[in-house]
DNA sequence: GGTGATTTGTTCACGCTCCAAAGAAACGCG
DNA sequence: CGCGTTTCTTTGGAGCGTGAACAAATCACC
């Protein structure tokens, strides 16, 4: 380790800049100098060399207002096809495979509606194997081809050591599923809890590009939460994440699927009211008595909403409002946005793929 | 502004090292080559610059260990005497003031014992002018040569805009309380929520030297938390901090001072326990249901418990200990550690000052 | 008491990243 | 065809950091 310099600035300018070309499309050097505030000078050196390296290329389309007056822009894109990564995700009821290009856009992407409670971690990696290699190969790729995978899974996941601790998916047993994964695959895997995985995507290509700090709930199977604080995703002691889902809303209340009494994820979940159709009512409330609590304490400028639970059953949301509404105080609720957003399956693993992304782009954290 | 590389960078190392000076007293250039990975070349050069600056002085005072063997090590530390700071803390039964050298020792402190609720803020306001001047004159020196204030308040506090949104002490009315100091002393002024100043201090100076990520619970006349993310303080949209203390425990329960209902104030802060004192056998359980609920999400290696309510009344200690125990997720849990620290006004004080010092250390944030 | 090993601190030449300023390129306009 | 305009590149230099060689101050040991 050099110290602070080479990692934090070396690199940082790199990649901002080459995540302004992925997001803002062909974009000009003057717009990356106005937006990231560097030099023109650093921003056409930084450029030449992503050309050089074949990351990006250059073309002469003209891009829009500028009225034509002097110099035309040369518009920068990524060189999309040069590079490819696959994103997994896992739920209790399917699995979902995406690849993308080096932009992060899913080229391919397939479903596999298979039941995975209850089977057996190795039967799941098989299972996650045979999709890769499939969905890989309806790409029009080979499997060389492709740089990373990345794997959502719900539960406390352990990130940096690529275990499960606890899952719905593989229950209490630790399971090293990124090295089980590798082991079959052969290229570098990396797993993330499935909420942290949502929180990603928005900040990479979502509904919360613009902000450093926010958190995103989803509700789908299991009630889940990913907080981006400082742009950074949280992880607390040991990598392990947040675990909104096991939040206790009701003290001795219905044995949970983890163990304990009484959690969120009891009377709020897909799984919950799958079963128990008559919770449908209080979940919303319960649910939004959680957040209200956590955003008192946080205090985030935005909330974003996903997960079918959420998207899809408009009482549960409402209430969710109306309890954020009663619960928080008021000079906070004012400054705090809910945004819903409805997620397809590709969007999952596409959030997936985004963590093979972030270290092609030479992410400095 | 110039981009990342110059603040960040910049001043960043010259920060760590005058930190590392300021916590490990008289310290060899060798040993902060090796706490900062830095090359000694470059510590050589920063700690120069330092000692030509005035701000630290070297010595042939021994230090210890090193046998003897060998070019003995030049001490350095921190010219203390050089700058000087001052920390207010305002509760609702006394204001605190500390006079700190530039290491952040207290050389002298007073507290005045008025109660401050519903007093004005403009006689809250010469209260504290008075106070400071007394504590000024008494460290025998002159208002020139402080270098600035740092004020903690409990409640909403915008700290970078210096208001109080809502606070015990002033009420709903938003007041700018930092420029009517500034207006009465002429000296730079900053104020903070209370809570998160203890989080400052923690890390500072206190029980959390070697974390980038904790939290302090605060539990005096009023509940309050302070948030230390990735090694910054935690201040959510608008620069307001932290509301634990109105986290919301019972729906209906009684009316805070906030004007909610349930709020975890109403039923374990000084204030509400010192009118009800029934309430102490629930107070510890409704702070570790809150408690444990927010370490689920966000899972931090060690909570800090402060204030005089956490401190002297052990009921309530070991019953929020017995609530994290039961409330949180067993795998969580074991990653967390609880800490009790007895805090006195003028450690309330000193880390109001810190506020000014790491200014004058020059920050990079 | 000299000699060498040992540890600490400094100097020097160089690399990396960035910038300001000047220059070059590529266009529309009259 | 020159001229203003806008975009991009080049040039020279500053700031911060490093590795490697060097200088300094001591102890161990014959």
């Amino acid at each position: 380790m050099k110290s602070a310099d080479p990692e934090l600035t070396g690199g940082g300018n790199r990649f901002r800049i080459i995540d302004l070309i992925r997001r803002l499309g062909p974009i000009a050097r003057v717009e990356i100098v106005e937006r990231t505030n560097l030099s023109p000078a650093t921003v056409s050196a930084i450029t030449g060399g992503l050309i050089e390296d074949g990351l990006v290329t250059a073309s002469h389309v003209e891009g829009g207002e500028p009225s034509g007056r002097g110099r035309p822009r040369v518009m920068l894109q990524l060189q999309a096809g040069i590079l490819h990564a696959v994103g997994v995700k896992l739920s209790l009821g399917r699995i979902s495979v995406a690849v993308t290009d080096f932009a992060g856009r899913a080229v391919h992407s397939l479903v596999l509606p298979v039941r995975l409670d209850r089977q057996p971690a190795e039967t799941i990696a098989d299972l996650v194997e045979d999709g890769v290699r499939q969905c890989v190969s309806d790409a029009g790729l080979r499997l060389e081809a492709i740089s990373g995978l990345g794997i959502g899974i719900p539960g406390v996941i352990d990130a940096s050591a690529g275990r499960s601790h606890w899952s719905p998916v593989f229950g209490h047993a630790v399971v090293n599923f990124a090295a089980m994964i590798e082991r079959r695959l052969s290229l570098p895997t990396q797993i993330e809890n499935d909420a942290n995985l949502a929180a990603l995507a928005e900040s990479w290509f979502g509904r919360a590009q613009d902000l450093a700090d926010f958190a995103v709930v989803t509700a789908e199977d299991t009630i889940g939460m990913g907080l981006l604080l400082g742009g950074r995703l949280h992880r607390g002691a040991h990598g392990i994440g947040a675990e909104f889902g096991h939040v206790k809303v009701e003290v001795d209340g219905a044995l949970c699927r983890c163990g304990q009494r009484g959690c969120l994820d009891t009377v709020a979940s897909g799984w919950a009211l799958s079963r128990n159709p008559e919770l449908l009512e209080r979940a919303g409330d319960m649910l939004g008595l959680a957040l209200a609590n956590l955003m008192n304490v946080l205090n985030l400028p935005r909330i974003i909403l996903t997960g079918s639970v959420l998207t899809s059953q408009e009482l549960v949301a409402n209430r969710l409002e109306a309890a954020l509404d009663r619960f928080m105080l008021p000079t906070l609720r004012e400054a705090t946005e809910i945004v819903r957003h409805e997620w397809g399956d590709e969007m999952w693993a596409r959030g997936a793929a985004s963590l093979v992304l972030r270290r092609l782009y030479g992410e400095p954290p």
